[in-house]
DNA sequence: CATGAATGAGCGTTCATTCAT
DNA sequence: CATGAATGAACGCTCATTCAT
């Protein structure tokens, strides 16, 4: 019940949010966002009951709340990549898959809860961001197809969606299978992030070699 | 409240059972299975509400029930190509991947409930079923490859749980899009199984093209 | 289940009844009455579910069937001591002591009921019965002790109701603490009717002691 | 629903529990456990339904709350009377007596309660609660027989639970049957006070007389 | 007198939220 | 921005009973 670093005041408010954010996302990783209770959270961070409310007005905005800020760095770096100009589409591709990588693998529990909150459709402003993320990842990976097949690089006829469908989808299946993963592989004594690295490495491999496949490019 | 197709009394047991489950299945895939109650079940399929816990004996054994119906019909295909001695592993990896995807689009309200309790993983009896249907899916896929490389027609070290990742993962994640692929290729009017269609041959082409990679076969 | 001495129809109807009712009195005094559902007592007596309504009305009328039934033999055992003329009051003391306690020691489960039944006092049917008994018990133990008193072998001003609440309080009270009396008198192997027979002895004597004592006769 | 004594909010904690836990009381004592509901007991309290939880956890928790209040008070009269070197045996005795049967006419609904739960042994917290009572009283008792037959006041071979069966079940008796005592007597129009004034006296005179025939001691 | 299916009412409990301080 | 107390609504489930056969 007690918990010395958040009881004194020193703490700031916004680390408080922060800190109740991070909390709520671990269990609605875990347990689902229903499954969760307010008191489950408030218990877990060790506020008041009644702070979530007063924080975040209602569980659901509160949930809202986690969507923005995990989002914004998201959308930051395809902005960044969208933008660049300096990189051939080859070396866009890598970065783009690279980073989709990093974000999930770094973010597992969050990406756990979109997945859900994708099949679900529940909330409006959450089915709202998902969307702008996923036309951001859309915008970009056409106009890098586009730039590369001007270059001659990229075969005609590249379906935007399949292709992003084979990220996300290759990625999630592992996030949710990483146990599966280890057991068949026979990698089950491997650390959290040993086993993390290990399918960073090989899944970066596989997804190279697919988009590659797809984009019919040449190294 | 009233469902004519059901009030008259020639309809037997196993087959109100069966409306029951098929009415919850639709509201699980839609609403999820916390957020249905079994008073909306009830309404929804036109039953007295203590029927659930009569016939399931509880909304959890119904959600059991409905994952043992729906599994059976995989689990059998499986075995069925796994012990099938005609085919070359060419022609099984294609109806591998064909009966995957049908399957998946045949029945996707529950394909969206089970991807949700293979993120979730709260009850044991459910992730069992899973385990064992994705372990059939090893073993089928793991025993063509294996034909494949002792006949040279496959290159060596492919890593099956990648592979398998690519196959669901991509089915997946377009059957939680469908409707940003349909908006995002401009085929908003096309009905309900002409949209099933269209996926299917994009898929199917898309996914064969991947596993010819994965692979290295040549046709 | 599967019960064969009542699944063939040789059995008649009252036998089946009066099983119903023995399977409901155990019930009822393992678990107490509310406790005991009516799935409970068809399914430890092997008879279908709607039978109990079939046969006694309702779950409440077969309670008070329970009591029609055990109280039948009490009243009798009552009213011919009450007719008796051949005894003496100080055997007839003796012989009503001994009674009671034979009653209620052979009928141990439905003592326990009734007990609870005379706290909760919740069915008017059954209030009336116990009522009628304990004034049967009354009239004859009055009677009784007027004819002592007439014979100058008991002393005057005995209070009836004091002198039955001793008697029914005393067996009533080591009928539902049996067990704590096995253990402080270290007699916990005894077989059930070995502590039967010896709680009997032990308590005859106890209460004629006592009753000596109230009355004040003399050997 | 409304009840102007516990609206106000100067009323604490402790105070509104105490006020639920003596309806809750009255209810059980009146109605039994089983058939008093949750909120049969929130209505007659005046509180939200939902306080019993808040408060107790549980309606099963409340009741051992019940227990554990009522019998704290009888716990440390028993041990003060044990611990007291000052009293003869004869006057512990008499003392014993007096106190019992002054705690059973205080707390009537509590003791009906009591009664049933000692039938009926469903939940273990109590069961145990009654237990530690039980052996309470018997240690208290065997330590004055002892002492008394030390100083050859009693006489030997007491048997200590049938002796606390008759003190506890003629008082028991006396409790379920007070309407009959009354009727008997002819004293219906007694105030319920005056009544247990009444049953006091008599009580007290029959079972300190019938403690003499069973301890055989000399005033 | 027999039965499997069905039902309305009500159960104890939990929930996100609000209110007075 | 903080908090313990409180609450209405709704939850999954069980019950004794009834109905059509």
């Amino acid at each position: 019940m007690f918990s010395f670093a958040y009881s004194n005041n020193i703490m700031q408010v916004s680390d408080k949010k922060k800190h109740i954010l991070e909390t709520a996302e671990n269990l609605f990783a875990t347990k689902g966002y229903d499954a969760s209770t307010v008191r489950d959270i408030a218990d877990a961070a060790g506020v008041n009951l009644a702070m979530i409310s007063y924080y975040f007005g209602s569980k659901e905005k509160m949930m809202e709340s986690l969507f923005h800020e995990r989002m914004r760095a998201a959308k930051l770096q395809v902005e960044q990549l969208l933008n660049n100009k300096a990189l051939t589409p080859f070396e866009k591709v890598e970065i783009f898959l690279d980073e989709y990588l990093n974000r999930v693998l770094s973010k597992q529990c969050f990406h756990r809860i979109m997945l859900v909150e994708q099949v679900m459709q529940k909330n409006t402003v959450i089915i709202n961001l998902m969307k702008e993320l996923k036309l951001g990842y859309a915008a970009l990976f056409m106009q890098l197809v586009k730039e590369g097949q001007k270059k001659k690089v990229f075969k005609k006829n590249v379906d935007i969606v399949l292709a992003l469908a084979t990220m996300t989808g290759t990625v999630t299946q592992l996030l949710i299978n990483k146990n599966y993963y280890a057991e068949f592989n026979k990698k089950m004594n491997l650390q959290e992030n040993e086993l993390n690295k290990l399918l960073y490495n090989n899944l970066t491999a596989h997804l190279k070699n697919i988009f590659k496949t797809i984009l019919g490019y040449e190294q």
